[in-house]
RNA sequence: UGCCCCUUGGUGUAACUGGCAACACGUCUGACUCUGGAUCAGAAGAGUCCUGGUUCGAGCCCAGGAGGGGCAACCA
């Protein structure tokens, strides 16, 4: 017998897919063709530290990463926590051990609030140039200056502040001698610019609050279209990659970074976000999940948090291979979750470990077996297909549990489990004949009782019959007591964004996407496992040891990572 | 009602830049199988949002239209 190893860790066996082109990937090679920018190929992972990174930063991930690789490039890993209402560094620490989980190492680390005083310098040179102002209006004035989407802004009342009084007033500002609010530095652009991104753009507002990093004593703070792209400047980036709704942020972008006089400025290109069915995938709604108690935290593994998935048992590989495999456009998409699905048992499938569990359990008795007797049968980790080793013992005894699900007494026509008179295999055990139903006072299954042939040991049939079906099984007296959590998908409409007027996506969250089934039983070889073991059940599903839940001595929890592809189920549902 | 973006099988992406639509997921057959898994073989499924134009030839170019999405935080 080869013993195996459940290291949590253990590396996939699956390649990486080339990744497909597309439309920046294009653009990049242009640009080093024609050394555009006249420095090596530079992009950036750009996450604000408010919240956890979900599987929609993977894709920005896989394509920053993806592209300083195949193009010898760098990726700088850059907080933009220039909001210190809403960050934390739990968050950054949070957000980096993902980043590494999911496999990726940055070359560089920088945060936006080191940029605060360059900005500063940047500012004096906007006012200088009269291309800023400080603005006097309180927050409503402002926004009613700004015009609608159908009438021009107009202009406010101090935007002709001479130099020598901007330059005056915005140094008072930055040693704080002003209250929230009463100032801010505005770019001097137009307020009937057709993009209402470009009506005098605020820039910096001043916030006396406690910074994680810088605390509290700078309060001048850029807001995201003064940081942003000025810092993709100051870092030399070349690609600056974002999602379509910065779209017309990019006109403040180039604006921005050509008057601060950047040559060879970093480019912005947009692509569309991820969304997949079934869930939603932005950190406002994530946060009220886990704000509002619907999940139990960041990491429940119904989130579709790296955490989450991480949890659920999913491996980094499945989340790079689907994130590769969704593809780079610039068109709205939402993808099934069935690809994502594919994504995790097509990886898993290759690495993990197959074991027996019964969840739904009902005791068999194998009548005609001796009492006392337990033999121990030899059964492979992987099937023949699976290219890794490995074997385990499976004690059987008188009294096992098999699942209820793969009993009926009244089969339909294309059941091929155990049925009244039926034969069928034990998995790696024996082939076994059913010969009683025995129910309680209410009508309800409490046993079931089974011969044997003992010809058959190991599920070989010598005299060379077929049985249709072969069944899971653990022997009672041995088997292993843990709870299993089956979680399903998060909300039942696909696009939990789009409900109906006048209520939101927490109206339409599944309330059976968590189902606890206290006590499931596991076949013994998996006692003292390694908490974070993965395994496929056989014939349900792949499992991982829940790490958090499972405590010392207690009853070991399992997750279900994802179900196994099932086409009884599918021909069940159509009668 | 202003500006901007998008529109290719059920879903997501391709199409050497104008040459008779491809890949993946999904679906459906069949083979194989001690997992109704995996694997293998095969099939169906779009004529590229619409209308017109340019061209020998258009998913790719032009014009108009329709539909979807983004923008009016001192959020990012």
């Amino acid at each position: 017998m080869i013993p195996v190893s459940h290291d949590p860790i253990s590396p996939s066996t699956a390649e990486t897919p080339a990744p497909r082109s597309n439309f920046i990937r294009e653009m990049v090679a242009d640009d080093v063709a024609s050394g555009r920018f006249g420095r090596p190929v530079c992009t950036r992972f750009p996450p604000e530290p408010n919240g956890f990174l979900h599987i929609g930063h993977s894709k920005s991930l896989v394509l920053n990463f993806g592209l300083a690789r195949d193009f010898g490039g760098r990726v700088n890993l850059r907080f933009d926590d220039t909001n210190p209402f809403t960050e934390d560094i739990k968050y950054v620490n949070a957000i980096k051990d993902d980043i590494r989980w999911l496999g990726f190492e940055w070359d560089a680390e920088f945060y936006a609030s080191d940029y605060f005083e360059p900005l500063y310098e940047i500012a004096l040179t906007l006012v200088r140039g009269g291309k800023a102002y400080v603005d006097s209006q309180d927050e409503d004035e402002i926004r009613a200056g700004r015009g609608t989407v159908n009438s021009p802004g107009t202009n406010s009342p101090f935007r002709d502040r001479s130099i020598e009084e901007n330059l005056a007033l915005l140094d008072r500002m930055k040693v704080g001698e002003f209250t929230d609010g009463t100032h801010v530095l505005r770019a001097r652009v137009d307020m009937a610019h057709p993009n209402m991104i470009m009506r005098d753009p605020l820039l910096l507002r001043i916030r006396h609050a406690p910074h994680y990093r810088r605390g509290a004593a700078w309060c001048l703070y850029p807001l995201y279209d003064f940081a942003h792209g000025l810092s993709d400047a100051i870092e030399g980036v070349t690609h600056s990659l974002c999602t379509l709704e910065f779209k017309d942020n990019r006109d403040i972008y180039e604006w921005l970074v050509r008057e601060a006089g950047f040559v060879h400025p970093p480019e912005q290109t947009e692509f569309a976000r991820l969304q997949i069915d079934y869930t939603v995938l932005s950190k406002r709604k994530l946060l009220r999940l886990v704000n509002e108690g619907h999940v139990t935290g960041w990491d429940d593994p119904r989130m579709p948090t790296i955490a989450g998935l991480r949890r659920r048992g999913v491996s980094p590989e499945a989340i790079r291979n689907f994130a590769e495999g969704v593809g780079v456009a610039r068109s709205d998409a939402r993808t099934e979750l069935a690809k994502f699905e594919h994504a995790v048992r097509d990886d898993l499938n290759m690495r993990v470990p197959r074991v027996l569990c019964v969840i739904k359990p009902v005791k068999l008795i194998v009548t005609n077996y001796p009492e006392d007797l337990v033999e121990e049968l030899e059964a492979p980790y992987y099937p023949h297909d699976v290219p890794k080793e490995g074997t385990r013992l499976l004690p059987f005894s008188r009294e096992i549990w098999i699942d209820r699900d793969d009993f009926m007494e009244d089969p339909p026509k294309k059941f091929f489990r155990l049925a009244p008179g039926r034969e069928v295999r034990l998995r790696y055990g024996y082939l076994v004949t059913c010969t009683d139903v025995i129910k309680d006072a209410e009508g309800e299954i409490v046993e079931i009782h089974c011969t044997y042939d003992p010809a058959t040991k190991g599920g070989d049939t010598p005299d060379g019959r077929k049985v249709q079906g072969t069944i899971h099984w653990v022997s009672a007296r041995h088997a292993i007591a843990c709870e299993v959590r089956l979680y399903d998908r998060l909300f039942t409409v696909p696009d939990p964004d789009a409900v109906e007027e006048g209520k939101d996506f927490i109206s339409v969250i599944n309330p059976g996407s968590l189902m606890v089934v206290p006590n499931a039983y596991l076949e013994p070889s998996t006692a003292h496992d390694a908490p974070g073991s993965r395994y496929q059940f056989e014939r349900t599903g792949y499992f991982v040891h829940d790490a958090i839940a499972s405590g010392e001595g207690e009853t070991p929890v399992y997750n279900r990572t994802v179900t196994l592809r099932d086409s009884w189920e599918k021909a069940k549902g159509k009668g």
